[in-house]
DNA sequence: CTGCCTGCAAACTCTTTGCACGAAT
DNA sequence: ATTCGTGCAAAGAGTTTGCAGGCAG
């Protein structure tokens, strides 16, 4: 989805529910999109501000269920305490995240039957499936054969 | 797993590492293997002071891991801020979990080609699999038609 | 103008940790 | 005796919220 369309598409998602569109919004949303890997509020807060030094953590806060209300982030709960979004890209809808276990890197793949999957199970014990997310922790295989990973983060 | 079967594991667990078996470890260990459904640590403390009243809370959050590592426990992060846990079930290795989003309560069932799915796809991209976790949202039948769900918690 | 938005800082939730006492081996 | 375990309370991390002033519509 071009950088265009996602702004369109979110002041028309803020428009319909009577929410303003405010430079501190604008801002959260652009460095958002700018986004190359998985992000947390944090780094968010830094990238935007970089674009409107006016902008505060409790923004970004408030701002980030915006995003993913409308479907222009996806929110990825890793189980590391912190949460990480990332733009849906293109019409990619039924992703699972892949984590390093040694750098935390997350990347997304195509899990092509995953919702197939939740609806049968969950429609057998008598539930209305949702959702579903599948997530895979593994070892980059550099990681693996020299004990070092490529990404090393610094946290 | 019977209880003393479980037992006789988790004192060899604590005897091959050298750490000691004291009251507080066994009320935490009894406690949790009591539950029959997933609880968190808040829960579990409640429980295990039911046991034994000198137990803290910070036993119990350094008491958690030892029973995950030695496989009695799984952990279940839902993204809900607080961890749950979960004696493990006789021989399932692949389970999934169902969350009510309504009542939050969490099912397991089995996943059975989950653990080949992660396989195929993290060697695909160059990556050893360690784990893969399955997690389905879904409305309770009853909730999706009556509006209500009937294991209804207070948070 | 009106009422939603904002930044600030304090509050909150869950979990971890430093310390001095206590108990298992 | 030694050494590990424990309770307590404070610290920590990430996120949410109350408030008074600010700005979009």
């Amino acid at each position: 989805m071009s950088h265009v369309v996602a702004r369109e598409k979110f002041q028309a998602y803020l428009a319909s529910r009577g929410l303003r569109v405010t430079n501190q919004r604008l801002a959260i949303f652009a460095a958002a999109l700018a986004q190359t890997e998985h992000f947390t509020a944090e780094q968010l807060l830094d990238q935007a501000r970089a674009l409107d030094d006016s902008v505060s953590r409790a923004t970004v806060y408030r701002t980030l269920p915006l995003m993913t209300a409308c479907l222009l982030l996806r929110e990825v709960d890793i189980g590391s305490g912190e949460k990480f979004y990332f733009a849906t890209s293109s019409g990619a809808t039924e992703v699972a995240q892949v984590v390093c276990v040694d750098c935390h890197k997350i990347s997304e793949i195509n899990a092509p039957f995953m919702e197939w999957y939740g609806s049968t199970v969950a429609l057998k014990l008598g539930l209305k499936p949702i959702a579903q997310r599948l997530q895979v922790s593994a070892q980059c295989i550099a990681f693996h054969t020299s004990g070092r990973c490529p990404h090393h983060r610094k946290k």
